[in-house]
DNA sequence: ATCCTGACTGTTC
DNA sequence: AGAACAGCCAGGA
């Protein structure tokens, strides 16, 4: 192997916290992205997202936007994301909102 | 290399 | 409380 460090891209963190996320928890684009030292990185988390193929086993409907709410421009999405949560028992607000000061993930593995 | 688009966010009105 | 703006950065054409 090569001597110089492995470049680990933005991409593969991203994807390591987001299936760190416990089920039934929820965390914001930018706490993805911080807890993946991605700078102000919240546009390229939801990008890294946004890239996902089918195959993955990525728990990618915990993440929501820093109001708690679905950020997906894909209606059919943003329905599905919000049936996953519900089904995990994430409740919605009448805004079609995630109440993140209970549902939000501390960051840690253990709840 | 330039331009456009986008699963964001904080600030401001 | 909701809407508009600007800043931010990564890909694809």
């Amino acid at each position: 192997m090569t001597a110089h460090p492995v470049a680990e891209s933005s991409y593969d963190r991203i994807y390591s916290v987001v299936a760190r996320i416990p089920r039934g928890r929820v965390a914001t684009y930018g706490q993805v992205a911080k807890l993946a030292e991605v700078p102000n990185g919240a546009r390229q988390v939801g990008y890294a997202l946004a890239a996902l193929r089918s195959g993955h086993r990525l728990p990618w409907h915990r993440v929501v936007n820093a109001g708690g709410a679905v950020s997906l421009r894909d209606p059919g999405g943003a329905e599905e994301q919000r049936f996953r949560l519900e089904k995990e028992g994430v409740r919605f607000g009448v805004a079609g909102r995630v109440d993140l000061r209970v549902d939000r993930w501390d960051g840690m593995d253990a709840e």
